[in-house]
RNA sequence: GGUGCCAUACCCAAGUGGUAAGGGAAAGGUCUGCAAAACCUUUAUACAUCGGUUCGAAUCCGAUUGGCACCUCCA
């Protein structure tokens, strides 16, 4: 069974075929690491992880690369910009390096919270400045460049099929609509990118190299090119990012490694969708800056997060709400009961044999690998859970092998321990236990509504009563 | 102005031309001293509207209405 994958170059769903059988060479848009990363950048990262969880189930091998934006990403357009970890170090009295580094930290631990498989190779833009320099000087000895007010700018003129992947029609599109861009005169053609700064109107930075073109640094997008090409090759399988990548940022990174290369550069574009709040696109500056940390505040868990974007495709909106993260928190409550209650049969993996399983675990494969559909994947999940034609063996191996796709960490769900709640919540239960014995139902109640104001949700069950934290 | 996406039950949300997944919520029932939990059952003659193609459309085409995103900060 095939994978397919909606590739954004084509429009379309294709069987995904690498380029070298089994290995694939995947290239994620890493973070700018200027600020914490808000839920919807990590929705972007949830849905690379599955992706990668769905290519490394199907059996393929994956070298996974993602780079750390820690210079370059500008503010504006040309000269105007500003370096976004530049302003930010200015604005908190930091070193750029230090503002870089706890950045980055906290995005890992981000990135571990929510079970993320780290990926092969992490490289920062400012350890890979030589490369990026080598590409620019490549694509000046095909005369792809030209210098212009002291910035060496890629000339989109230069190359046939500018646009290609955002089918963009470049007679059309108007330059600086944003109130806040404004163009930039050294240009030939308004779409022409810088590649290498040595002037920009905030002055002398911090992050500066020495280049053939003059003291400075690099544009942007010439990071994704240089670092990409460098450890996966020329030619690569899977480059992904935000939607919003798709008309700028990969435009100019194709542009700019095709025509260094003269070879197609990337077969498999995949963009993940937005997540919205009330007001629209989520934004670090209006509104609420919602972190994974202010969740966790709230006392939902990383997993919760989880479970909701699985709960919908990567490639459509999302409108977040705490009632919708709500519902994925119950809903990942209940298949923990359902596991506990599992186990408490003693369910353990084995090998699947019977008809009914394999078809189960080949109907969930046949989902994600459809384009990663794991809201299919989960309705799969809750159809094993359900179904008393399997064992309670069968049902658990299953849900570890699909848990390998969701990766919400079901292998841990453990039988609770009485010794998880405090002695004297247990000793009221003692208490309460011991009244209902005598029939003193008053008691009892009040002893249970105290449990209640404590947190506790008392369950009686046929064999005795046990406690549970109340969310 | 250009480009792309979306409108599915109370809410979230899948749907790959063949007769509407799943979750949450709610209601009824079983159980219970009463509750809670658990378990069982129920909840879309139909997928924004109007046309068209087809034996057959939520799925394809066109129009209309409403919403969202992008067009050099952006995941």
């Amino acid at each position: 069974m095939p994978v397919f994958l909606y590739n954004t170059m084509s429009r379309s769903l294709e069987a995904f075929e690498p380029l070298h059988d089994k290995e694939v060479g995947l290239y994620s848009c890493g973070p700018t690491v200027y600020n914490y990363a808000h839920i919807g950048n990590l929705r972007t990262f949830l849905f690379e992880d599955l992706l990668k969880r769905t290519l490394l189930i199907s059996g393929f091998k994956v070298n996974h690369v993602m780079n750390i934006t820690d210079v370059g990403h500008l503010t504006g357009d040309g000269d105007e910009g500003e370096d976004k970890i530049e302003k930010m170090a200015n604005q908190s009295h930091k070193s750029v390096w230090d503002i870089a580094q706890f950045y980055t930290d906290a995005f890992f631990r981000d990135y571990d919270d929510l079970h993320m498989i780290r990926p092969n190779v992490v490289c920062k833009a400012t350890d890979h400045i030589q490369q990026m320099i080598d590409l620019i000087k490549r694509l000046e000895e095909k005369g792809h460049t030209y210098v212009s007010g002291g910035n060496v700018y890629f000339s989109i003129d230069s190359i046939p099929d500018y646009g290609k992947l955002a089918r963009l029609d470049l007679d059309s599109l108007k330059t600086a609509v944003r109130d806040d861009v404004s163009s930039d005169d050294n240009k030939k053609n308004p779409k022409d990118f810088v590649l290498w700064f040595t002037k920009s109107k905030h002055g002398e930075q911090a992050m500066m190299w020495d280049s053939p073109w003059g003291k400075g640094f690099p544009g942007w997008h010439i990071e994704c090119s240089a670092m990409s090409m460098h450890y996966l090759g020329e030619s690569f399988d899977i480059h992904c990012g935000g939607i919003d990548a798709i008309p700028v940022h990969h435009t100019n990174e194709i542009a700019q490694s095709e025509a260094a290369t003269g070879k197609p550069w990337v077969k498999y574009w995949m963009h993940g969708e937005f997540l919205l709040d009330e007001t629209g696109k989520m934004s670090k500056s209006k509104g609420e800056f919602l972190t994974l940390d202010l969740l966790k505040r709230k006392g939902y868990d990383a997993m919760d997060y989880r479970y909701y974007c699985l709960g919908g495709h990567y490639r459509s909106q999302l409108k977040f709400s705490f009632e919708a993260l709500d519902t994925a928190r119950k809903a990942r409550k209940n298949v923990q009961d359902r596991i506990q209650s599992l186990l408490r049969e003693g369910a353990k993996k084995v090998p699947l044999t019977s008809e009914k399983a394999l078809q189960y675990q080949a109907t969930f494969l046949e989902h994600v690998q459809h384009d990663l559909g794991s809201p299919r994947g989960l309705a799969d999940l809750w159809g094993v859970l359900k179904d008393e034609a399997l064992d309670c063996d069968e049902r658990y191996t299953l849900i570890m092998f699909f848990d390998q796709v969701f990766g919400l960490g079901f292998a841990s769900v453990e039988l609770p321990e009485r010794e998880d709640f405090p002695s004297e919540a247990l000793a009221l239960l003692e208490k309460r236990l011991q009244a209902k014995k005598e029939k003193n139902w008053q008691l009892a109640d009040r002893l249970r509504s105290e449990l209640d104001a404590m947190g506790y949700r008392v369950k009686d069950t046929p064999t005795g009563s046990s406690l549970e934290k109340k969310m």
